[in-house]
DNA sequence: GCTTGACTTGGAGTTTGCTTTAACTGTTAT
DNA sequence: ATAACAGTTAAAGCAAACTCCAAGTCAAGC
């Protein structure tokens, strides 16, 4: 799969894909005789995962050191778990902290209509 | 109140507060004879909303163009609601795409989690 | 064999949201 | 009254995460 294939894909600039293997989010891409890069099943399952990972808004800092330690193989099991149980929590909080300004603005939009309302209410009256 | 007392009272940075103003996100700060800033209870409502806001991703763009009509007065309720109505289904949409990241990310802990148990049951068997 | 078009690289440019700096003014303590 | 301090401004600087560009390479079609 050329890069152009996987951008159409997965709705990601090629330029950001580039970007994104530059910066380590994905390992090892593999590429033809010439150069050209030939995104195989498993650098697509890549490309998926971070594109996620990314739009949750975890750091591509975090992410880098992710799959570095990924590249290093198996002895780096834990200290991988722990970096996704630290990006897990970081989300969690995000999200509760999200979903709480998410009830102020529907409460505030109540608001909002309660007064568009009482205020037709007057124009239909004349007032 | 002073700058640097709303500053510590929200946890914002002074030059934050500074920004903010010129950008447009908190309208109508009190200045003593001086110049310096005198914050009342209505302009640190304003921080605080603000801030909450912020904390929740939404756009300096936005809440800009937010407290633009809010300046303008009461013609502008339903163009203000609108914003809030817009942003509101923004924030939604962002809320359930971590959620659902946050979910992928538990199912991936666990996998890990299994992984390293299975890993220590060798280990204290000698495998 | 030459053009066309997609790919390559390194590096520069852009956007968002602060953050720092420089140069200055007003307030307070000694 | 003078030094230290907190505040003021405009403007420059910075970091993250792209995004674009120039110059070059490679493969396919005419």
């Amino acid at each position: 799969m050329t890069i152009s294939e996987v951008s159409e894909k997965y709705g990601i600039p090629a330029d950001t894909l580039r970007y994104y293997e530059k910066a380590g989010l994905i390992p090892y891409v593999h590429r033809k005789a010439s150069g050209i890069r030939d995104y195989t099943a498993a650098d697509c399952g890549w490309v998926e995962f971070i594109k996620c990972m990314r739009g949750a808004g975890l750091s591509i800092e975090a992410l880098a050191e992710y799959v570095r330690l990924f590249k290093k193989g198996d002895k780096t099991v834990t200290q991988r778990k722990d970096i996704l149980v630290r990006e897990r929590d970081r989300l969690k909080t995000k999200i509760e902290t999200m979903q709480a300004t998410l009830e102020r603005l529907n409460h505030k939009i109540e608001v909002y209509e309660s007064k568009i309302l009482s205020c037709e209410g007057k124009l239909n009256k004349g007032e």
